[in-house]
DNA sequence: TCCTTAAACTTTACACTGTTAAGATTGTGC
DNA sequence: GCACAATCTTAACAGTGTAAAGTTTAAGGA
């Protein structure tokens, strides 16, 4: 039944928006009483972080299955990226709400959010050090990477950035195109 | 009146986060009936977007004072740069509301919005075509600067990134330590 | 001066939200 | 068979956005 809430609180989610789920919506969704939901969450925001997690852990799989085939490690940082941003775009409610405010207190003391959000900035960073040499510049240049991705997917999916006005139609061009510009060694 | 209302919405916004703004307690807030806002604004989406498009206009003030001693065009590009990411931490709920999902689809429509956001941009991408002697690679650039420094800004201020951690105590390192990774030209 | 008209504001109401409290139901281990 | 804990329901409270209807207010023309 966890698990059914979950379901329904996603499926509302990426339908409606972060705007449009509601704990009483998710419950009647269910088929379920209102209040029936705290027995599984002390709150709204309770579920919210649960939904992200979930979000993060589909969010590494994601990446990592862009680089599946990736044969060096330029090419499987450029593979990362582009699973970056797809997923966002695939999943832009979902995105917004796993990196939003709502939850931003939250990483500091639920485990399992931190943890499944950590395996991600993991999956970056650890590609980043593969290609330098030098330890002490991959933290800033992992950070320098992730800023890039992390504006590109998030200025698009708030349609600030229009793929069309660079003359590109499809994602990985232009995520590419973009990353390109980024010194990462 | 309206502009009460607006300073009011402001100030709640900066005080208790986008979330805690709401219709009536910004009536409160100016000594009004709960309804008495309706005479202004048509909705709570139209006073978010007169706050937004404020918002708009001491971000471009705030970067071009940030600017306003550079000698050369690499040294404006890293002020915009900074002035950017300091509007940001300094007004985060603002920024949050200028950028997030709840106006997106409003850019479309309120012109006053668009030519406000656009101004901001123009200040960008007229930088990053004083570098660019090729034309063709203006707008790919614009969008690559402005990706690392909204992806820099918004995860500063949703705590992604401590400054710490890079080991840089004041911002001014943080983006131009950080802004140096990327091909201006 | 009086009357009209439009804007600004108030009161009231409705449907919705998160959350809590109090019961009812259920299945499990003894 | 029974206590107990988990789970669920119903009912309630305060708060929200918004619409409808009525009231005040100010301006302009006869």
């Amino acid at each position: 039944m966890r698990e059914a809430l979950l379901e329904a609180a996603l499926a509302q989610l990426e339908e409606g928006g972060l705007a449009t789920v509601s704990l009483r919506g998710v419950a009647r969704r269910t088929g379920v009483s209102q209040a029936a939901p705290y027995s599984h969450f002390k709150n709204k925001q309770d579920l919210l972080a649960a939904v992200a997690t979930l979000g993060f852990e589909r969010f590494a799989q994601s990446m990592q299955h862009e680089a599946r085939d990736s044969v060096d490690d330029q090419q499987r940082a450029l593979a990362l990226a582009r699973g970056y941003v797809k997923f966002a775009l695939e999943n832009p409610a979902l995105f917004r709400l796993m990196f939003g405010s709502e939850l931003c207190e939250r990483f500091a003391q639920d485990a399992e959010l931190a943890a499944a959000a950590g395996a991600s900035y993991g999956l970056i960073e650890g590609t980043v050090a593969a290609l330098n040499k030098d330890a002490r510049k991959v933290t800033a240049t992992t950070t320098a990477a992730w800023a890039l991705v992390h504006g590109m997917a998030t200025l698009l999916i708030d349609r600030k950035i229009d793929p069309e006005r660079l003359g590109m139609t499809n994602i990985d061009d232009l995520v590419n195109t973009i990353a390109e510009r980024l010194r990462l060694n």
